[in-house]
DNA sequence: CTGAAAGCGCTTACAG
DNA sequence: CTGAAAGCGCTTACAG
């Protein structure tokens, strides 16, 4: 070490700031030293290899221990070419959504991560220029075993056909053509869950108030339809708007434009995202339409709004946090040259609360 | 996007999984060889030093841009004892505020860091476990020339007399007797301007509804009595509530408090947080109090549910951008030994909105 | 202005 | 079961 180095040639040692990397940090070789053992040996005992005494490893053991020994990973990155970290790329713009999903992930992957002695590394999207580099090269530049992405469901792709040459998880999306790995949640249950369980308390004319296409909400969409081709309900166009953008104002109007059209209302709504649904309560409220009196709501994300509307909004929880973890598992064995799914779809589930809360037993045809 | 250039480079397919760390890597004795020039050379070169022909450098310069020579960090680490890289740490469990917060902070970290060769390694505070390992211990095993770490104003905080060895930096929040340098918003004066605000549209029955003591809220609590002293209005402890925990709830149930105490209502309610402004929306709603007609509110934060209350919520904005941005320049001079400020107070802006909208020509007097 | 050499801390193929 | 030695890629004090 630098500072070390300065102390051996009798340099005085500057007193203010101390580098974590602080001199006195102990090293395989003052083990060595103290227990008379080989530098291999000790680094063999350290590892766990097997092929030694176990009164030997279990004396390097202690000292390591009593001494604070901690492995310097340059050292070992130098020797092996393994560098033991994950780089994850954030967003470079602010858009709500994005900050709550990556700190679950985060700590999602971190918990698989640590234990397995690997780190994470943050990089922004911006860092890769706004002339657009390529992820490969850009990956190149990081340093990084594997590369994590978490991709908003109104983030713009552009696919390619190239796979890639290093193991790359796709966290939140599905991306066709890119050679990576996937980790999803399944929309599409969500959607026929939370359209199945209005169904259940008896609603047929069930509205849905989706988002655009390509997107985590057009799944919903497809189980949405699902439900109701389950239940032998006919699907009625008249029923379903396209929020032009996935915020409350969208929501607001697209709720708007549904109970603005002539005929039936619809009794009961599945909103694609909780964001939507805001704007939909708002709507609502300004229409003295009443939740669920008059309308049931049942919504996607069990994000925060979904404890603080009121009534509470019934919603489709998916696990970030669980994400993570998966995308960590999957890169970790990808790796290792390990074989891995190409795709693992989480399970998502239904938190039910004020907005769906209608009496089930009230027959369906007393409704409308 | 990152997407975009990506099947442009002729990427010879790999039949299995190459890590990135590829054995085809160029190093500097690539470029010696190529270049017949020192290895010492090169790396003074490449790295700036002084003392070279212009000459020499731009040669070995082209090549090394060529050959897409990019430095192993982990040999140059072992060679100077320098890591360039800085630990983040974030909470263990979620809440709310805290994602969003932490993306921002990011983002404003990697701007600077990035571009100096550091990288930002994200850690979370479970790794440390639940006994609380110290601070500096956990940091050791880290391996960060130094760390940063974001506290919200609900954090608990274990304060320590023991300087720290190693730079920290504590951002959002001060804490005393740690040895560490700070990043903070400048609260009181975001109290004050929230206030004073009110004060100019002829309000003087101005309510607070606060939160805990020793946090943000205390301090923009101090900000709202400088402001009513600035403008010569009494300090009346029956306009103030401290609201059991910041969340809706807590501000709706704070509101309800103030609203049913005897004597004059408010007429102006400054709310220390919006996560309280929103339960304090939904109690005026409930009982039919309109904002701003009956009760003109500012708040602070400023976040995204100032932008989707109906009306949108005065609301003072801090930069939590600006934040990672001065917390990572200080921990960079900090690191180089450099002198720093022990704290950098970011200044605030109040964003106005419809809930504080009122025609200030009324004289204040016809308002009781 | 340039280069040869030592060394950072670790791992591992090879030899005993 | 254990160790001596080479080497990973870089930087820098020292020598020319």
């Amino acid at each position: 070490m630098l500072w070390a180095a300065w102390g051996k040639r009798g340099v005085p040692k500057p007193k203010k700031i101390v580098k974590l990397s602080s001199p006195g940090e102990t090293t395989l070789r003052d083990l060595s030293e103290e227990l008379g053992v080989s530098l291999t040996t000790i680094s063999r005992a350290l590892r766990g290899k097997q092929g030694m005494s176990d009164e030997t490893r279990e004396r390097i053991k202690a000292v390591a221990e009593r001494r604070g020994y901690i492995s310097n990973k340059a050292g070992a990155t130098l020797s092996t070419g393994r560098l033991f970290s994950i780089g994850y790329i954030i967003p470079g713009e602010d858009r709500w959504p994005t900050g709550l999903l990556q700190a679950d992930v985060m700590r999602g992957m971190l918990n698989e991560l640590t234990p397995q002695g690997y780190s994470l590394h943050v990089y922004s999207e911006s860092y890769f220029g706004t002339d657009r580099t390529s992820l490969l090269e850009a990956a190149r530049r990081l340093r990084v075993d594997a590369l994590a992405l978490t991709i908003e469901h109104d983030d713009p792709i552009v696919p390619s056909s190239h796979p890639l040459p290093f193991p790359l998880v796709l966290i939140n999306r599905r991306v066709e053509g890119l050679g990576a790995n996937f980790v999803v949640a399944d929309e599409e249950r969500g959607g026929m869950i939370a359209t199945a369980h209005l169904i259940e308390s008896g609603h047929r004319r069930i509205a849905h108030i989706g988002g655009p296409s390509r997107t985590a909400l057009e799944r919903r969409l497809h189980g949405y339809r699902a439900a109701l081709d389950a239940a032998g309900i006919a699907f009625d166009p008249a029923l379903v708007v396209h929020a032009d953008d996935v915020s409350w104002r969208g929501g607001y109007h697209a709720c708007e434009t549904l109970f603005e059209r002539s005929g039936d209302r619809p009794t009961a709504l599945f909103c694609g995202s909780d964001i939507l649904a805001f704007g939909v309560l708002k709507y609502l409220e300004n229409h003295a339409i009443r939740v669920p009196q008059d309308v049931a709501i049942t919504s996607f994300d069990d994000s925060m709004f979904a404890e603080m509307t009121e009534p509470g909004l019934t919603s489709v929880r998916k696990s970030r946090h669980a994400m993570g973890r998966e995308a960590a598992r999957m890169l970790l064995a990808l790796i290792d040259g390990k074989a891995a799914p190409a795709q693992i779809m989480l399970p998502v589930e239904l938190i039910v609360r004020g907005s769906s809360d209608r009496p089930a037993r009230l027959p369906a045809r007393l409704r409308h």
